[in-house]
Parts: C-alpha cells; structure tokens; sequence
DNA sequence: TGACAATAAGTGTTACAACACGTATCATAG
DNA sequence: CTATGATACGTGTTGTAACACTTATTGTCA
C-alpha cells in the first residue's frame, strides 16, 4: 500500500478539538472567577450574592419574585431562598409579601445594597480590563461571537 | 463646534467589550460544567473528583504528594487532604507515606479508579462534542487560540 | 549540634450548596 | 363549591469548600 493511503496526513483523534475547547473555557472561567471572589471577598460578598444584587438591581424598583432571582442567576440557584434571606440580612435587600398572589415574594434591592454595587463597579469593571484588556477589540469581538455561537447550538 | 469633532462615531463605553467576554466565558462555562456535573453525577463523581483522579491518572505509578494534586486542579483546592480521602474512601485512590521524606503522602490511583475513568472517557468525550461539535474546526482552533491569549497576560 | 524556619499534611469549625420534603396559596374542572 | 393539581416558598438534612490552626518532619545556619 502507498503511504498516502494509510498514513493520513493530520492523524487528528476525533473530539479532541472540542476538549481542548472545553478544557480552555474552564480555565478561563475559573481563573475569572477567582479574581472575582478574591475582590468581593474585600466588600463581604460571594459571587453568589453579587450576581444576585446585579439582578435585583436589574429589576429596578418593581423586585422579583424567589424564583425569578434563581432562575436569571449565571448558574441557577435552587435554594435561593436562604440565599436572598442572608442579603437581607447583610441590609443589601429586603423581601414583601405580594398583595394580589400571597404564594408571591418579592424582593427588592435596597439603597445600601445600591451603594455597594455603585461602589464596586469601577473596580469590577477595572477586573474585567485586567483581565482581557490585552486583547485587541476585534479579538474580544471575535471570542465574544465565537462563545456565543457555541452556546448556540 | 462641528459634529464631528463632539460626536465620535463609535460612541463605546470604556471597559464594555471586555465585560461581554467575561460574561460570555463565565455563561459558557458554567453552562459546560453544568452538563459535566449532571453526566458525572450518575457514577457517583464530583466534577472536583473527577479532576483529581484524571490528575492521578496523568501522574502515572508514580504518585502525586497531596500539595501536587491540590495546585494542579482547574480551580486549586485547598482542602485536598479531605477530598482525596474520599476518593480513598470509594477505593479509586490510595495513599502511602513516603519512606525518603516522611512529611510527603504520596497517593496513587487505583485500578478501580483506572477503570472507572475508562469507563468515562468515551461519554465525556460524547458531552464535548455535544457542546462544541457544531462548530467548525478552525473555529474551534481559533476560540481554543483566544482563550489561550487571554489568559497570558 | 541545636534552635529555628520551612514544608507537608491533617484537623476543627463555619458557611454554603444540593436535595428532598413540607406548607401555603391559587387555578381549574367537574 | 369542592376536590385536585399546580405553583411559590420555606425548612431539615447532608456533604463539601474555605479558612485558620496544629502537628510532624526536614532543612539550614549560627
């Protein structure tokens, strides 16, 4: 047999692409994430919690519900009950029963809570500039559409 | 003034591309890992175990000390001690003291560990395709790339 | 050599996440 | 209008991660 027969040319093993993507994604995010905890962790947050009040300050004055909150979380909460139950407790938010669907509670983010993120913003956003503000801005474009076609499927 | 001069065409808030690539690769991950956990879940595995006994693996007869294993994870662990315990525990590790230098443990994988991870390859591998095999390779080269870039700062 | 620093590992404690289950309220069908 | 299911939330329990601290062993230098 000829060689060009049988030896292909790029022996690639099927699937590796994809784990080295899965494996770089992970490596990525976790050092990501570490950033983000070790610069919370000055103000007495979690990632957790954090995510959490960006949503609640999303909703704005209207509040959401439990399960809302859970449910827009960057990884789903399922006990976000005794989650929220401590920002409340820190004074960041606060819970009311709905009038109409007593089932209902909602819950708002408080002026303190408001503070706290308007104070941690420009650091945050400093993070997110450390972290990738080497990249040039059709690269953060490019791995932005990259990421997001690969949650696509 | 003319137009031009106080109204630049691209009126980018500073800081925003970078936030939408931290966003993307944390959903993106968090979304990878979730499907991770779920498969792991049926054989009784910790995405963290996982890690650890993949590392093992990679380390061959010859053992990792417990510090190795712990600075070698995705995200580092400090609590290895436990966590490999556990793994001892199910018999997919175990541990001996080294007889040069007494402070060191070193643990080993085992066969039934060896087996189960052969057991995981090929659905794992499945998973990984799953989530990035719609996209093409030099797409995948170019993210894996990226990634690659962004965290060498 | 002997004191002291450095390194590796283990332990105690605390807080949190995950899961299953229980309770209250509402919607719907007969 | 009542029974049944659906929905939203809360709670009890368990396992694990994070942190600080302790112990054991080795290296180093006066």
């Amino acid at each position: 047999m000829s060689k060009a027969t049988i030896i292909p040319k790029q022996a690639e093993r099927p699937g590796r692409l994809e784990e080295e993507v899965s494996l770089e994604i992970l490596r990525t995010a976790f050092a990501l994430e570490h950033f983000l905890v070790e610069g919370l962790k000055q103000y007495g947050l979690t990632m957790t919690q954090y995510n959490v009040l960006r949503i609640l300050r999303g909703a704005g004055q209207e509040g959401l519900c439990r399960n809302d909150v859970g449910a827009r979380m960057l990884s789903p909460v399922p006990d976000a009950t005794r989650l929220i139950d401590r920002l409340i407790a820190a004074g960041f938010a606060q819970k009311d029963k709905s009038a109409t669907d007593r089932r209902y509670t909602t819950t708002r983010i408080t002026t303190k809570g408001l503070n706290l993120l308007a104070e941690l913003d420009a650091p945050v956003l400093e993070l997110h500039r450390s972290q990738f503000g080497h990249l040039s801005s059709s690269q953060m474009q490019q791995l932005t559409t990259l990421l997001k076609a690969a949650r696509n499927r």
